[in-house]
RNA sequence: GGAGGGGUACUCAAGCGGUCAACGAGGGCAGACUGUAAAUCUGCUGGCUAUGCCUUCGUAGGUUCGAAUCCUACCCCCUCCA
């Protein structure tokens, strides 16, 4: 094997949490010729957090290398629901429904994919063409106890509870995919292993050589220990702004960083070394190394202006304590008795309740253009323009209306 | 169908007639320390122009001066038996 192989080869393999079967992988690779790289989509609208993006971010290694992209668009399979237990035969969304999520999607993921390189295809393509009688063909290849083999579907059936014969295809029809698209690599999540590996059984049994399967591990979100997902509020959105994404980069704790420099930043592994051996051996600040993590997160979300900008306003407004230039402008109505400090933040939104805005002020974390308050009956001055802040992050300009 | 057990604040989980806006833990927020990191320490964690008032312990009634606590009905969850 060339060196110049094994570098490439290293870095493909980078992050991934399994390679069935590497041996192959490599051989795939060693024969020169673009490869037809498979990832899977829920038809659903996508709102992507850097999560996705690990996956997304492994589709884009392989365009670099010159290899063919198939984004597919499950809206075939999107109609049975992945098997969970709980998921009954969804709803079919509508064909302006699965345009607008596609297009939805293509407006994320081409801020990491090239666009020109990249299919985006849709499985009602083929699967919406198969009759019947098809589809018992297909259904034919396979047999109840390999299907009893997918984990959920094995405690399921231990435990005694259902599973409709539904379900049974959903793997089917995802493994089918890579048959009609000839794939030699699909890509997925570790809760995809099952399916992928339906992929390539379904492809030797039609006679192709089997796809690769490359699993990506689910990214911990900013608290480091759960996966991240909007629900758990512990994400950051791609569509988030720069100065949001930039400072919860900071947020998260120095070990996380490294997890994240690993599966969402695009500098080789030898260059993350430096940054390593720079902190340990050189004493360098490990928050200037997570400014570069920051700084490459925002210009791929956004550009490198904006990047720039998103850590002049950190360190200005955290390092120098500065009151930031913009936040939310906020006008009291006029009214006849005079505004309290209390209903004043809570009707600038900085607390959800005049009960916490008293709290917030007993423990010192509220400030009047800079200045700590300790008054919870403060009264404001009727027509003059101040700055609330609450804690470090919570800011907005609040003009009082008169009396 | 029968027999038990249980539903308490964001989550888990005490409380089993007044001192309960409800122990404790986790989470969250704030303060200190920092590098807005982690770890650590401290405080807070229903609402309200607020030494008081209002609403909350599955739902609806009832008993009582007084109920998360007792009674009745209903709804939901779990376990065992058939």
């Amino acid at each position: 094997m060339s060196g110049d192989l094994k570098t490439v080869l290293d870095e493909i393999k980078r992050g991934c949490e399994e390679i069935l079967i590497a041996q192959e992988l490599e051989e795939k690779l060693a024969s020169g010729r673009p490869l037809r790289i498979k990832a899977g989509f829920d038809p659903t609208a996508p709102d992507l957090h850097l999560g996705h993006t690990v996956l997304i971010n492994k589709l884009y290694q392989f365009q670099q290398l010159g290899h063919e992209i198939v984004f597919l668009i499950g809206d075939f399979t999107g109609m049975i629901g992945d098997p969970t237990g709980k998921n009954v035969t969804r709803k079919p969304l509508t064909r302006e429904q699965v345009m607008a999520n596609a297009q939805s999607y293509k407006d994320q993921v081409f801020k990491i994919l090239d666009p020109e390189q990249t299919t985006v295809s849709f499985n009602s393509e083929w699967m919406s063409k198969m009759t019947a009688q098809d589809m018992v063909q297909l259904a034919a290849r396979h047999t109840v106890a390999r299907m009893l083999e997918r984990d959920d579907f094995a405690k399921r059936y231990k435990s005694n509870q259902a599973i409709a014969i539904h379900e049974f295809l959903y793997p089917l029809v995802q493994g089918y995919d890579s048959v009609a698209l000839q794939a030699d690599v699909e890509l997925g999540g570790t809760d995809q292993k099952f399916n992928l590996l339906m992929g390539r059984e379904l492809q030797k049994q039609y006679g192709q050589s089997p796809q690769v399967i490359m699993t990506l591990p689910i990214l911990e979100g900013l608290d480091g220990v759960q996966k991240m997902s909007k629900s758990l509020d512990n994400y950051i959105g791609i569509n988030e702004p720069p100065t949001e994404i930039f400072g919860k980069i900071m947020k998260i704790s120095d070990d996380l960083m490294w997890r994240y420099f690993e599966l969402l930043s695009f500098e080789s592994k030898q260059q993350i070394q430096s940054y390593q051996d720079a902190i340990h051996n050189e004493g360098v600040n490990p928050r200037d190394i997570k400014f570069k993590l920051g700084q490459e997160l925002v210009a791929r979300f956004h550009n490198q202006q904006a990047a720039v900008r998103a850590q002049q306003d950190f360190i200005d407004r955290f390092q120098h304590n500065q009151i930031p230039d913009d936040m939310p402008e906020i006008v009291l109505p006029n009214q006849s008795d005079p505004w309290l400090i209390g209903s004043a933040l809570k009707q600038a939104q900085l607390v959800t309740s005049t009960s916490e805005a008293i709290r917030m002020i007993k423990q010192g974390a509220v400030k009047i253009d800079g200045h700590k308050i300790a008054d919870a009956k403060l009264q404001l001055n009727a027509g003059s323009t101040i700055v609330l802040q609450v804690g470090k992050r919570k800011f907005a300009r609040v003009t009082v209306g008169e009396r």
